[in-house]
DNA sequence: CTTGCGGTTGACGTAGCGTCAGGCCCTACC
DNA sequence: GGTAGGGCCTGACGCTACGTCAACCGCAAG
């Protein structure tokens, strides 16, 4: 029987003897035998099974995956189809990622429009696009969309101040917190009173009471929020939430 | 100025503590201090940075990408802009792979009808499903869709023979080569008369001299299929496709 | 005898950490 | 004062599928 070098092998199928080398190391394929000096030799049997491998390869499937399938272990229609699955999942995932991607692009371009980044002041924008997501489970798509249509709705000069009007929020919350004031006591009720009132403004309606509650839960159950507002001052977010939760107690 | 643990950082941002670590060591997060025994301490400055690293990451990019962009050494929309293309291009990458395994296990579930699985016999199913594409290329939607139909109104006996009439051309081949004809002699050509004729009939159309001659040249030039054949007998791609020029030379 | 080809066996590098193993420092408890 | 425990540290290996040297060997041609 004709047997192939390594040289050949790489000619005909195109794989280097590196790779070559490599199956041998990991018990893929080996040579029908190594004659003198370690040279590998290839049987006809072996560049069968090399085709398979290939195929399987370019199909995206491991190469312990493949192992299994070649030797019989694993049926190979089974190992397909839960390849597929994994590959719709991956699909669903670059998908996804792209969205995000594009929609963190559009922002940074100045696209103030497209979303409303105020939604999650204080996350940087590409985080932002990544919310808006989650907004929509928590509050539907209507409230989101209203919020939108409200921010595009105000000037420019408006739209710009809006980080600023939050930031101020929390330098005065982390103040008053800082001075002795609890979450519930009348001067860190007002500010949050003013928060509750922006809130509605950039919106675009009031927020019902649980809505109010659910923005603070993630203030503080998200770590992406509560690292931002720990950054500004530590424990913030709780402070916030908790103010928050007094004024839909006692307002709303 | 207010400092953070690992573990604290661990807690506010998610990340763990060996993340934190290999950030320090490939210089892309610095704590702002190491005190007593090595323990590192974040300030707000690497608190937000982290944040932009972890979204940047969220979105698929490399950490040396990252880097660069935190140290505003690569402006964040390009690299984004860059990232969305590399997204794009996977993303079809695994589409057609997707439709590829997908093709495969159809072909394994016993679906003849769904491919001209002939048109490449001698390539296990996989591969016919990858050279569809390759087929529609060379000769057209119309050729193939014809070859279909043909091998879809043959007897379900007739279909499972296909394969072992390949072989025997593959086999006679061999031997006639063996003995020492050429592919222009008159017993080989008496062969490929056959092949021919058997060619036309799974096709579904006498095949032009043009197409008959790439369908030859296929066989040569892609190494899947000169492997092939190879393991049949070395050089059986060649005689074969030399036999098939003669006979449209001489016929077609 | 030298050169060159074709092949060999290590061994390191890749991305981004997970996961031990082994050790240090500080605090609490007996 | 000894010890147990918690928190943190520094290596170092593992994972995927090879690419890429480096060093070496056998055989044939010049």
């Amino acid at each position: 029987m004709r047997t192939w070098t390594t040289t050949e092998v790489t000619r005909i199928t195109g794989v280097t003897s590196r790779t070559l080398r490599h199956y041998d190391a990991i018990g893929l394929l080996q040579p029908v035998a190594t004659g003198h000096g370690g040279l590998r030799r290839y049987g006809r049997g072996e560049l069968l099974r090399l085709q398979r491998i290939l195929l399987l390869k370019r199909l995206g499937l491991r190469l312990d995956v493949i192992a299994e399938i070649v030797d019989g272990a694993l049926p190979e229609v089974d190992a397909l189809k839960r390849h597929a699955e994994q590959l719709d999942e991956e699909r669903g995932r670059l998908d996804r990622l792209a969205a995000t991607v594009a929609a963190t692009i559009r922002q940074l371009e100045g696209d103030q429009t497209m979303t409303p980044e105020t939604w999650f002041d204080g996350l940087d924008a590409g985080r932002q696009a990544e919310y808006e997501a989650e907004a929509r489970r928590r509050w539907g798509d209507a409230v989101v969309d209203a919020g939108d249509a409200a921010v595009r709705a105000m000037s420019p000069e408006e739209r710009r101040a809006i980080p600023d009007v939050f930031e101020g929020f929390h330098r005065r919350l982390a103040e008053l917190r800082g001075s002795g004031e609890t979450a519930a006591s009348g001067p860190v009720q007002a500010v949050v009173a003013e928060h509750y009132a922006f809130i509605a403004k950039v919106w675009g309606s009031t927020p019902t009471a649980e809505a109010y509650r659910g923005l603070g839960a993630l203030y503080t159950d998200d770590p992406a929020f509560t690292a931002t507002y720990d950054a500004v001052a530590e424990g913030l977010a709780a402070f916030l939430r908790e103010g928050m939760d007094a004024y839909a107690d006692a307002n709303l």
